[in-house]
DNA sequence: AACCTAACTTAACGCTGTTAAGTAACGGAG
DNA sequence: CTCCGTTACTTAACAGCGTTAAGTTAGGTT
């Protein structure tokens, strides 16, 4: 049984050479630099020994960002141990903020593009894994606190009011950072400001 | 001098026929479907002969948003004679999400795409052309009013946030509407739910 | 030793935006 | 009226894209 494990592992190898070349093309370069020829040539391979491990480029791409999807999740952790939870949700949207702009490529994937078919390798509902569900358990300390408006009794659409507000700032920052049709504030000012509207407007 | 204005004249035309062609493709089958081939199969002429009206595709699509941007702005003239200035601001909350949820593509173009240019034919500035500028004049009636908390004393830094909050609601129902990930809350309540924290989180 | 299959490569298809080169029509000048 | 140059196009082509069909090669199984 040596040969057929290890051939496996040499597969499962080649797969990760992909998506390794996937996202440093990606993340270098933007999106529109992620070519099937482009991935191939970083990995000496030609183009169609790609479709031997990945359905279509899609699929790569989708893969990819589930793979960076479930990381973004865990970065959260470091501020699940925050006891209060009002301090807790700040902090997430702080971390929020932050990942956006270290990874505009990855944000854009993941939260301004449609037609993302919804993964199937992350443990949806487990705060640990899925962000919204990590969101949802926040609020739901803040209801508990009793320190949640009674306007947002329903625990999902706080978390979505909240979610669209603090995606509003990152969104706009990625999408139009370079406009100069309006005159910006620091991002860092725009965040807080939106972090603080929140505290004020679904809270108590 | 007959002549000389009829040509003219024809060159105008042939222009907004291809503006209409790839704007009716645009709002249809999607930006994907707007090829050049495509707009001129539409309007029977050959590709190459949209070249001698625009510089590129992608002017041609700064073009079309332009001029679509323009009518946007004109659509909150019509909340502009609302006396109360928070009222006039959640109305015109409404009236953006609408739009957004009305023209997605349009939408997607103008505020969820990077790389754009800034518009040149634009009144910057002016409030019946100028969405933003708008905005600014509603958050400074609000201020005047003495109901614009001092933390947002900055007018811009006011409107940014508040902007960031409803663009945020238009554009993750844009891009994440038919993923089944999260369990979504109508539209119209998660729109309301955020228009309510504006008012709560910004306004006294 | 023969064979089969997994893992590739080469060549090609149809699509994209864009450009170079050619053509036909028209307005003005000699 | 003729010549000429500009304007407004067309046809053909290029380079690049995602993807597929067909061919090749190496390694494990029988």
């Amino acid at each position: 049984m040596g040969p057929k494990e290890r051939r496996e592992r040499e597969r499962e190898e080649i797969r990760t050479r992909i998506l390794d070349a996937a996202r440093e093309l990606f993340v270098s370069e933007g999106v529109e630099s992620v070519t099937m020829r482009r991935i191939a040539d970083r990995i000496e391979y030609s183009p169609t020994a790609i479709y031997f491990h990945f359905r279509d480029k899609d699929a790569l791409l989708a893969e990819l960002c589930d793979c960076d999807f479930r990381t973004f999740s865990q970065n959260f952790q470091t501020v699940a141990q925050i006891a209060d939870p009002v301090e807790r949700l700040r902090a997430a949207g702080r971390l929020y903020v932050e990942f956006g702009l270290k990874h505009p490529s990855h944000y854009r994937l993941m939260f301004m593009t449609p037609k993302n078919p919804g993964s199937k390798t992350i443990d949806k509902g487990n705060p640990e894994e899925d962000a919204y569900a990590f969101l949802k358990t926040i609020i739901g300390d803040v209801k508990a606190h009793g320190r949640l408006r009674d306007e947002y009794a329903n625990v999902d659409l706080a978390a979505q009011v909240v979610w669209s507000a603090i995606h509003g700032v990152v969104s706009l920052e990625i999408a139009k950072c370079n406009d100069e049709w309006v005159e910006w504030k620091p991002i860092a000012e725009r965040a807080e400001g939106v972090i603080d509207m929140i505290e004020r407007g679904v809270m108590q």
